[in-house]
DNA sequence: TGTACATCAGTGAACGCGCGTTCACTGATGTAC
DNA sequence: TGTACATCAGTGAACGCGCGTTCACTGATGTAC
């Protein structure tokens, strides 16, 4: 007991390290950029020398590709949660049966509240790399990557048969997309035809641009109010679609 | 005579080196990333030691701020063309006279093309900024800056009347743009009411968004045929404002 | 319960590197008489 | 046209800095008998 209890201890306070080291890394990027994720920098605001990072990682990459890996999974979590919450208070029946508007606009305020609130991660993941940082080969979040990609693909699903016709007929085919995004998507909506996954495609171009937009402060130079113009563009996006609001 | 073409020669000489450092530092950002851009590494490229720079630019930071002014400056000089000439090709009237979904559809078309050929600038103007750089007080390019934002305007404008309603009403007014944008844009177009501003803005996000994701690489990963996808987008908001194509 | 040993988080000094910037200088190019 | 001087582009050595990473170490915490 007393032996398990201690070595619990030993690993909660690594633990706590651990986090300890990610957090004050995404902290300093929030306020030097991505620039500023050095471990001496990190060290130097925890109190520690640097070379102590290396007892928690092996290499300052590892430590980017932890932080890239926590920061997607943290956004996934919370569009997910968009997800299911305004599955539930759609309507009882079935997912297909809500209504695909305001799936739509829950997820994109979902995408924009977490990217607002952690412009550093936004940064993070679809901004210009952290200086000198390699990734590992196959991508440092590839699930947390996976459920976005998917989550973004079930609000086309969700949409397709309510669009209007117009939105429908595109000239993609399945060889214009990326196999790595079809091996993601195709599982999931086996239904979802061609012109569908360009829809996804087209919503994640809108949302996407519109945010990063804001989080790179192109927006904050034009308008006080970046909310109204999120609000206007998404209501005219679901409006292009025929979905009814 | 002689002593006005030597002094000439001299002067010509010392323009030609600055447009070459100016160069260099782009092909090392194109490469490298914006962390690229250091003195020294221009220096070691251009066969020069690393203070030689100082006899062109004070200091790093102007040499960067100099690099932002000039690629600005082209990027404007091809959007204003693109403009120019969608034109003069639409119709011999007047500029409000020519159908301006082909005017969007030009000027969409020069700035995605612009970037995708200037990647590099595209970053250095609208990404992440170069590390350690301070940026002067007034901003290194306010000219080009401003005859971006009243192209955007531009368009807004020539398509104002054409909309249909639903584009024509916005809860915008006056006091939710910064006052920077209405200094650009309302001496220029006196009769442009607050939800036409509001309307250039979404033009604007809307391009800026699906060109940055390009030029990113967040689409390469998704799709072999982005100029598809880009062309599809067009299509669905010139659509979507309910202009004719 | 007490003692001997293993683990392991963190230290402190050092390495080699590339950076921006300064300094005193050299040598070629242009200028004035 | 020839000579004395001024200009000025570029050199080479040096500065102080912060970086990632390595090394041999210390001292506290946990483990086994």
């Amino acid at each position: 007991m007393a032996a398990t209890r201690s070595t619990g201890r030993r690993e909660r306070l690594r633990a706590e390290t651990t986090a300890e080291i990610k957090r004050t890394a995404l902290d300093l990027m929030r306020s030097g950029g991505p620039d500023a994720i050095t471990l001496r920098a990190i060290a130097r605001e925890m109190g520690m020398t640097a070379n102590a990072i290396y007892g928690y990682f092996a290499t300052r990459d590892d430590l980017v590709t932890a932080l890239i890996a926590d920061v997607y999974t943290a956004l996934a979590d919370a569009v997910d949660a968009a997800w299911a919450a305004s599955g539930a208070s759609g309507a009882s029946g079935p997912s297909s049966r809500v209504a695909p508007a305001g799936r739509i606009t829950a997820w994109a305020h979902a995408f924009r509240g977490w990217a607002l609130a952690n412009p550093e991660g936004f940064r993070l993941i679809y901004g210009d790399p952290v200086p000198g940082y390699r990734a590992p080969e196959d991508g440092p979040a590839p699930d947390a990557a996976r459920r976005v990609c998917v989550g973004i693909a079930a609000l086309a699903d969700a949409a397709w048969s309510s669009t209007e016709p117009a939105c429908r007929d595109s000239d993609f085919g399945w060889d214009d997309f990326d196999p790595g995004l079809l091996d993601k998507v195709r599982p999931a909506f086996p239904e979802l035809p061609p012109a569908g996954v360009a829809l996804a495609l087209r919503i994640w171009g809108h949302l996407h641009g519109l945010v990063a937009l804001e989080i790179y402060g192109h927006l904050r130079a034009q308008t006080s109010a970046p909310d109204k113009l999120f609000r206007s563009e998404l209501a005219q996006l679901v409006r292009s679609l025929g979905l009814a609001a």
